[in-house]
DNA sequence: AGCACGCCGACT
DNA sequence: GTCGGCGTGCTC
């Protein structure tokens, strides 16, 4: 930008996709790209930001308004960071004002939070009087009370003893009141000594190591439990020593307090670690520590791939195929995707890491995008684990359990090992069913079943969240209904029945519902109380447990035969990462894989030749397909509660897409979704495929302002998803 | 998204 | 007589 650019191009929080041009404010500075500012939209003021600055405007000089100030002294991205962020916008098609609002910390988005502040609560006079009198106090207003008595309590540390909810309350009441501190520095670790590498740790620290300062992507595939973290560690620790700061993305459930505290006692710098579990202040005080250099390595979820840092020398992605990379509405980018382009556009290397890559990534490698390294050996004693399969033909299920599993849980309980049983299903049982007529319990709002959780006698939507109380007979036959299938709430009472001696342990969304539960859980697995883990895939991320000698996979057969093209790499990833838990000691792992379909060939070369042998034929498949990565896709996904609606819709944005045979585009639909009606929406979607980028970009770039344009029904509402991870 | 303008039904 | 339903149009 030019220093007297008279034009400022401004952007807002809004779905419009464009910036609006601006007159500098009157007097001061003139405001850079990436700061805050304040200026009348519309009929009302509104927080923008500064995108760029030009020498002139299309608009006649006066309709053009005048910004009233600025908020920022410093931009809130560095050049690089709000680069990306303006690329992405680009890239994804998302209006930029929401992908810059959706990538500030919520407490930045009025524009008036004090930057550098950190919030405290204190007792107030009307507090300490109602804490005095004692009238009727409910245990947790107490110990907030006496916590903001004590000493000034820090919001974030409210919200982290689950005090969040007495906090807002007890502020209503007037009997805590906040005040502005300067923030804390962040704590550092000691700098503890790693252990000694593998050689083939080694190595790949020494390959990456050598290739620290410039670009360069990575795929580092080590079987779970190789040791990927500790070369994270090691080329952390090389990019700190250069004064550089280092980006580490993890998926959502694998920012572990178990995982920062390994980061915290190696790196001897303050780390921050962005999470949803954040309050706004605690988010706000993360970032300020990030981007001000206080905190140079910065690990966190998704979004994270948007924290500014200065120097930033070196970006990792952890278990990079996991798919809540993607995000799944609004702006819905891969931070997976954008790690690589903002270590392109930053100069330095990107590590991808998993036991699994994602296909795109196995490709890219294949294609010489991608470096590959692997870690094919674990680093304890434990060798590979040995997957059977149990044929569910031969060997009928007992509430979900073939007496050779169970035969191999006794066993494994005799040798003193412990036994993970994973089943991708909460609840009680996935169905209510009436054995008198036949009638299934429906979601009213969803084309899905009610699944039956027996403890609360309450039957659930998984899809929209709907609840009610659960009917014991039918009320069309008046027969007694009875849940059908299994789910991990049976399992848990099957296993508890059949094998009382052994204490379990379920690990799922219900039974893991506050702070502190899954610690909880994970910690009586550790100490050896547990025998039984038992739980869905929030067990297969990252958590290790070394005492772990037989892993069942029930239900195997739920991802063979998906609708989705990427179905078979899930159920695969899925496979491994769940067998990956079983024997990280010094005990060999056993692994059993009920199936009704034991000679499917996705079971047969994931037993025979180990993922990348699945990942190979699986590449093969797609790319006689022509899925992805052989192609690129965009999904224009809209939904309406009116199904005639939500056709003509998309028949009419069908007919205004620019024909364009060039580079291989074709155009798919309207389809309807899997799911075709969901809290009570209809849902369907047009399939574009392309080549490349640049064909299917085109098209979208030529598109989309006529769908903008086009006249939308009341309550119809639609969205680009530009690589979609599932097309459904 | 907000926010205002604008034009038709059941109520203080 | 008006409050309020949501259709439509605009935001530099």
């Amino acid at each position: 930008m030019g220093p007297h650019a008279p034009i400022l191009k401004v952007a807002f929080d809004t779905p419009l996709r464009q910036c609006f041009d601006y007159l500098p404010p009157a007097g001061g500075a003139l405001p850079g790209p990436g700061m805050r500012v304040r200026a009348p939209f519309g009929r009302r003021w509104a927080i923008g930001v500064v995108v760029a600055g030009a020498e002139r405007s299309e608009l006649p000089a006066g309709r053009l308004k005048r910004i009233h100030e600025v908020q920022d002294a410093v931009p809130l991205w560095d050049p690089v960071t709000l680069g990306l962020l303006l690329w992405a916008a680009d890239y994804y098609h998302h209006p930029v004002g929401e992908v810059l609002f959706a990538a500030m910390p919520a407490a930045l988005r009025d524009g008036t939070a004090a930057l550098g502040a950190r919030l405290v609560w204190r007792l107030s006079a009307a507090g300490a009087a109602a804490l005095a009198s004692s009238p009727r106090l409910g245990p947790r207003q107490r110990q907030l009370l006496e916590l903001a008595g004590a000493a000034e309590a820090d919001a974030g540390a409210i919200a982290a003893a689950g005090l969040g909810a007495t906090l807002r309350e007890l502020a209503r009441r007037g009997w805590l009141e906040s005040v502005e501190r300067p923030p804390l520095a962040p704590e550092s670790g000691p700098g503890a000594p790693g252990p000694v590498l593998t050689a083939d740790q080694a190595r790949a620290f020494t390959a990456i190591g050598a290739a620290l300062g410039n670009y360069g992507a990575w795929l580092l595939h080590g079987v779970t439990g190789s040791g990927k973290t500790e070369v994270y560690l090691r080329l952390i620790e090389r990019v700190l020593e250069t004064g550089r700061s280092a980006l580490v993305l993890v998926p959502e459930i694998a920012l572990t307090p178990q995982l920062l505290a390994r980061f915290r006692e190696r790196l001897p710098v303050p780390i921050v670690a962005l999470h949803s579990a954040l309050g706004d202040s605690e988010r706000l005080a993360a970032w300020r520590a990030a981007a001000s250099g206080t905190a140079p390595v910065v690990i966190g979820t998704r979004s994270a791939v948007f924290t500014p840092l200065p120097a930033l020398g070196l970006v990792v992605v952890d278990e990079e195929h996991d798919p809540s990379f993607k995000q799944q509405d609004g702006f819905r980018y891969s931070a997976r995707d954008l790690a690589i382009v903002r270590a392109q556009r930053q100069d330095v290397p990107v590590v991808l890491g998993s036991a699994t890559p994602s296909l795109e990534s196995l490709a890219n490698a294949a294609a010489g995008r991608y470096q590959l390294l692997s870690l094919p050996e674990r680093t304890g004693r434990a060798g590979q684990p040995r997957l059977g399969l149990v044929d569910l033909r031969l060997h009928a299920a007992r509430d979900g359990l073939s007496q050779p599993a169970l035969s191999a849980i006794e066993r494994h309980l005799g040798a003193d090992g412990q036994i993970l049983v994973y089943l991708n299903r909460r609840g009680w049982a996935p169905t209510l069913f009436c054995p008198g007529c036949g009638w299934v319990a429906p979601c009213a709002a969803c084309d899905a079943r009610l699944t039956v959780h027996l403890r609360q006698a309450r039957l659930r939507c998984h899809h929209c969240g709907a609840e009610e109380p659960m009917p014991f007979a039918c009320a069309r036959c008046g027969a007694e209904l009875r849940p059908v299938g299994e789910g991990t709430q049976r399992l848990e009472a099957t296993l508890g029945a059949l094998f009382p001696a052994a204490p379990l342990v379920r690990i799922d969304r219900d039974a893991i519902r506050r702070r502190g539960d899954i610690e909880r859980a994970l910690d009586s697995v550790a100490s050896g109380r547990a025998r039984i883990l038992l739980g869905t895939q929030m067990l297969t991320k990252g958590h290790d447990f070394p005492d772990v000698t037989l892993v069942v996979v029930l239900n195997a057969d739920q991802g063979l035969f998906g609708a989705d093209f990427r179905a078979s790499e899930r159920l695969a990833q899925q496979i491994i990462q769940v067998a990956g838990r079983a024997g990280r000691g010094d005990r060999p792992g056993e692994v059993l894989i009920q199936s009704a379909y034991p000679e499917h060939p996705l079971l047969q070369s994931l037993i025979a030749e180990g993922y990348a042998g699945f990942a190979r034929r699986a590449l093969e498949e797609r790319r006689a397909a022509g899925w992805p990565p052989w192609s690129r896709l965009a999904l224009l996904c809209a939904d309406s509660p009116v199904r005639a609606e939500l056709h003509a819709f998309l028949c009419a944005a069908r007919e205004l897409a620019p024909a364009d045979a060039a580079g291989g585009l074709r155009l798919l639909g309207p389809a309807p979704a899997a799911m075709e009606r969901r809290a009570g929406r209809f849902r369907a979607r047009l399939l574009l495929e392309a080549q490349g980028r640049a064909p299917l970009q085109r098209l979208l770039s030529r598109w989309l302002p006529g769908l903008e344009a086009l006249r939308r029904p009341r309550g119809l509402r639609w969205a680009v998803d530009v690589d979609p991870l599932e097309v459904d």
